[in-house]
DNA sequence: ATGGTGGGTAGCCCA
């Protein structure tokens, strides 16, 4: 008779399922995200940016269009086979493209008006299992008192929400777009002549600052190019401000604390800014090893 | 320091 094998003992000398994590390969991926001012306009512009950037996975906010006349043509033709919109017609609106498989997640309207401005996905085939949140947090009008603007008191219960939210998230997880708030004083060119300025009052930093602590986010454009170096992603449209190079870091990638030591890299794709007709906001790009 | 720009849309709204 053969000596009984109990199962316990099996399980313990072949621990099957940890030896094939640690041997299979990581995954390079790349990630970007980019306010694009109007997919539509800037599709060309989109189109030479996946050409020579080549990210995975990129997140778009204020594409200004709805899914319906989303240009899905350039898109396919550049090998971003899959794609999940959330647009609207004329205003706002987000969308993620990939030339790798994913599903949508989440499709949050943290004011209940209607308006796109996030969405979620999970990849599925290389990052198998990762969430990216792409989100468009609202400018906020003018005026940084929510009493008189309506809109300014919006972007802080806005902010609110997400926080609520970000304190039960449980999976690794990265979030990006434009937060439209320049948290750290470095990350605007004159930080006394901007504390009044809507994207830079120490109420929306301190709002932004919760939703940080809330899920323990690594802001990555810190983390590769830390204070106070130079660091921004957005210039006024007006000639007298980009001339004197006034700009503000509104664009982020933060990581949950999960995801944070497997990104291996980020830069700003600044030259956008330069191109013909361009979009207000240059893109970030991330690289990961998952 | 400045909406004196730029986009969408259709008689202004949004950034």
């Amino acid at each position: 008779m053969c000596p009984a094998i109990g199962p316990g003992t099996l399980g313990r000398a072949l621990p099957l399922p940890d030896s094939r994590k640690a041997l299979k390969a990581l995954a390079m991926v790349t990630i970007a995200t980019w306010n694009i001012n109007s997919v539509r306009l800037r599709a060309d512009q989109v189109e030479r940016f996946l050409r020579e950037q080549a990210p995975d996975v990129l997140c778009l906010q204020e594409i200004k269009t709805q899914e319906s006349t989303f240009p899905h043509a350039v898109f396919e033709a550049a090998g971003y086979a899959h794609r999940v919109v959330h647009g609207q017609k004329g205003y706002h609106g987000v969308a993620t493209v990939s030339r790798l498989p994913l599903r949508e997640v989440s499709r949050h309207d943290w004011q209940d008006n209607g308006e796109a401005r996030h969405v979620g996905v999970e990849l599925l085939g290389a990052g198998q299992g990762l969430i990216v949140e792409n989100v468009y947090i609202p400018a906020g009008g003018d005026v940084a008192d929510r009493d008189i603007n309506p809109k300014f008191g919006q972007k802080l219960d806005f902010l609110e929400r997400m926080t609520r939210w970000a304190d039960a998230l449980d999976r690794p997880t990265l979030i990006v777009g434009d937060f439209n708030i320049a948290p750290l004083d470095c990350d605007v060119y004159n930080h006394k002549a901007l504390l009044k300025v809507v994207s830079h009052t120490p109420i929306e930093v301190a709002t932004l600052g919760r939703f940080r602590d809330a899920h323990g986010w690594e802001d990555l454009g810190r983390r590769f190019i830390p204070a106070p170096e130079r660091n921004y992603s957005w210039w006024s449209y007006r000639s007298y401000w980009r001339e004197k190079d006034q700009g503000r870091r509104l664009d982020h990638m933060w990581a949950s604390p999960d995801l944070a030591p497997q990104a291996l890299g980020h830069r700003i794709v600044e030259e956008t800014r330069r191109w013909d007709q361009p979009s207000d906001h240059v893109p970030l790009i991330t690289e990961f090893a998952l």
